[in-house]
DNA sequence: AGGTAGTGAGTTTGGTGATCTTCATCGCGG
DNA sequence: CCGCGATGAAGATCACCAAACTCACTACCT
């Protein structure tokens, strides 16, 4: 009955000590939703079934309950039952929603849709970031850019600092808005071209616009970052392409 | 309805039964976390003396506590309490917050950064649901652009049909990222341009461009629709400017 | 006699409060 | 000066009550 585990790899980076356990049975009964196991549209099990499906009691439950309901993925009627909400109710421009959806992301459409967004997106904050950013920020992207170039065997920390130097440009952009998609950037990058190593070939021609980028910020040349961010974009659409068919043939 | 009198926890002992709380409580916590009460980035007071200042169980408070952490605005660590997160950690792309937040919207430098995000973000949105939208969506669009049109003196129902122009819009472009953000510029429209009654003056030219912007999707006719788009967020632009004006007078 | 509506029992979530556990903090003593 | 325990606050469980929704059963009206 220890259904306990069906849990993933717990993201054991960092985790000082394990004194404190199941306070995530969130993420569970998320990752079980998100794995179709509880079809979109129909009901939960009752709270009481969901204790013992966890092993877990039911104030957990609820807690747990009222955060996935709070993100959008269930809907918990006063006495007939918590039913699981159509997909595109659920809030996933959150940063949990993203991480529980993991590796099922690519069963949403939802990698193209970001890539569309950051297209639309990342040129203008580029381009803002260009008259806005402070010169802590473009030294951290330089220092992401760095990380990026001398990482030359290791896909595992050149997509980390990938990920560092977008969600730095968005931040720079000093646009709270879009500020708040860099979790779904870190999704998309996390989950679709690390997942699939693919950037490998493209690193070089990325090392450089990502460079290049960074240099037009410096100069606060508005045009020629965001000409800079639609040329990285360019790679991303073929990494997303390449991913796409890894993914295609792995299914 | 909210204007229950929530300012404070008025509702220590003396109220009696009370069915529906939580959802309650959690917005009031929000409130006050919003109006400054508990200051951001220091602690909210223990958990039992949160029970007494708003007149619940600990249970209830520990429910709206875990939301709360879940969109971003208070971070509890183990046994040390719960402190209120800085703003750009906040989920203001959840609706919810962005609810939450309301009247202090504009304290908050939000409206500013959401209509930035729209003039990147709608133009696109609008090309793409030249292509993409449906028949069902272009007939939704047509209904809310004439209950504008009709709405003569009614500032209410304009700026309804107004959000709901805006969200189907969004939807139509067959983007889940962009659609999320309807919740957003729902927001902004609602708090920036509703609460200041400005948009009168622009109303007929904003009635036009949504038009020509519907008549643009029908056609399929990409670049026209970007093009109604971009006029549109023009007069938005006027509009945020006069709001501002306003509200800087108020203040 | 048949169908409908009202009622009552049962079920399920919402909410309360007591109790136990687990550690982080702090002060006391070795 | 260091560690060791007391304290206190959050984490978690349990037992219970309240309210509302379901469903079925019955009784009444046509």
């Amino acid at each position: 009955m220890e259904s306990e585990g069906q849990s993933r790899a717990e993201t054991s980076r960092s985790s000082e000590r394990r004194p404190r356990v199941r306070r995530n049975v969130t993420a569970a009964i998320a990752q079980d939703i998100c794995a179709d196991r509880y079809p979109s549209g129909s009901p939960l099990p009752r709270e009481n079934d969901l204790c013992e499906l966890y092993g877990v009691s039911r104030t957990v439950i609820r807690e747990s309950l009222k955060v996935l309901e709070s993100k959008g993925l269930v809907r918990g009627k006063p006495r007939v039952g918590t039913t699981v909400c159509d997909r595109d109710e659920w809030n996933i421009l959150d940063a949990e929603v993203l991480d529980w959806m993991g590796p099922y992301i690519k069963d949403f459409d939802l990698l193209g849709c970001i890539l569309e967004a950051r297209r639309t997106i990342e040129p203008a904050a580029a381009e803002y970031a260009a008259e806005r950013a402070s010169a802590q920020e473009i030294a951290d992207l330089d220092r992401a850019w760095r990380q990026m170039r001398d990482s030359a065997g290791e896909p595992e920390s050149f997509t980390d600092a990938d990920v560092m130097f977008h969600t730095v440009l968005l931040t720079a952009s000093h646009n709270q808005v879009f500020r708040r998609l860099s979790s779904a950037i870190h999704a998309a990058l996390k989950y679709a071209l690390h997942a699939s190593n693919i950037a490998v070939e493209n690193r070089e021609d990325a090392v450089l616009v990502h460079g290049e980028l960074v240099e037009a910020l410096r100069m606060r040349d508005k045009t020629g970052a965001r000409e800079c961010a639609n040329r990285m974009l360019d790679l991303a659409v073929r990494d997303l392409a390449a991913a796409e068919k890894v993914i295609g043939r792995t299914k």
